[in-house]
DNA sequence: AGATATCGGAACCGATCGGTCAATAACTTC
DNA sequence: GAAGTTATTGACCGATCGGTTCCGATATCT
């Protein structure tokens, strides 16, 4: 694990597990509402041993996104191949941003990374990259999926892949900032279905 | 101006002024971003005046966020009642939606509103009223222009103008959501003749 | 065992946080 | 012009902010 020639006391907390909690506090209070304390009551550390592993908050910050990324991209690409085609696996991937919608308690509603943009501050220079990079790859994936469903049939070939996924992650993303503040999940199952409708072939 | 009986000194400032210079610190910082120093600087004031107009920072958020909307939707109204039809004035809107997206710098991009629900604390229950009041409003002025444009054959009508209305204000969130770190104009002039395209009647 | 180096813990830092208050100034009414 | 009312100002408050530094303890390498 550890590769230096020399090493002293390895660090007992698990890296991951920390992450975690971080993402947790971040999903919940945003980056400037959350404090170190919050931080430390999460993770159970200690101002000292956290400082060790990381430079400052913000750095804190952008290694819990990329773990939420990480995350997140690889329950979505498990729901995907599951599924019996690509459609459906559009339409499990909608249903789970359904269930972040709507199932956790309010504070939790949505998605990290949507929550980010907005949270957006002028100094964050790296973790807007990584959202930037996040969205990139969001899209592509998307216009894969789309593109495979296109071939089969399952969805309209009126119109690129590439247009149809820009379109479906914007509005994926609209599903994800307006759900911190709304309540209904008959709504929101009512904008997943018209998406799959919109995606239809003409009949 | 002022009614009452008798009355003392009157107040220097004008409040729709500093409700703006708000409107201004709030959007780029977000509400926890956002000091109580900004916000003496954007508005000019000193803490002992301000803290008479209003009980505390989360009640200067309120009424600008009051005050944002008020003007967002007035001008939104004057948008469309000066355009030649109710498509032509959904689409102005949308161009409305674009040059906010990327026009200004970047911390002022988007709208203050989406921003803020993202931003959303537990203990802000006032603003998310506020909010959630916006949205509705906002689909039920969109509603009511799309079933305009549905009979005059501009837009579908094999959908109903209040699924039509739910859609449109979820897609346009997203825009303005992500805008806040994107860049690229095309993007967004994409997105919004997708979104036209989809309103279109069937050929 | 001995050397090394990071560990967890806590005291400590200056700065800033949101918020209060008493004194003063400007206005209206009588 | 006196009385009553309210806004302005700037000093002041305790609490907390993000971050640093020191410490003895302890796990790994040679």
């Amino acid at each position: 694990m550890n590769t230096s020639k020399t090493m002293g006391r390895p660090r007992e907390f698990d890296m991951d597990e920390v992450l975690d909690a971080m993402v947790g506090v971040f999903w919940e209070k945003g980056y400037e509402g959350t404090s170190l304390s919050d931080i430390l009551e999460a993770t159970g550390l200690q101002k000292g041993s956290i400082y060790k592993a990381f430079q400052n908050k913000q750095e804190m910050f952008e290694k819990a996104l990329e773990r939420y990324l990480r995350l997140l991209h690889a329950e979505t690409q498990a729901v995907v191949e599951k599924a019996s085609s690509p459609l459906a696996g559009i339409e499990a991937m909608l249903k789970r941003v359904v269930e972040e919608s709507c199932s956790k308690q309010s504070d939790f509603r949505g998605c990290l990374a949507v929550r980010s943009m907005a949270d957006r501050t002028a100094h964050a220079e790296r973790a807007i990259e990584i959202l930037q990079a996040a969205v990139a790859s969001a899209e592509k994936g998307l216009a894969n999926l789309i593109e495979a469903a296109q071939s089969q049939g399952e969805i309209r070939c009126d119109l690129s892949a590439k247009s149809l996924a820009e379109a479906l992650y914007c509005y994926i993303s609209g599903m994800l900032a307006t759900s911190r503040i709304t309540t209904s999940k008959a709504r929101t199952e009512r904008l997943v279905s018209f998406a799959l409708h919109m995606l239809q072939p003409a009949a």
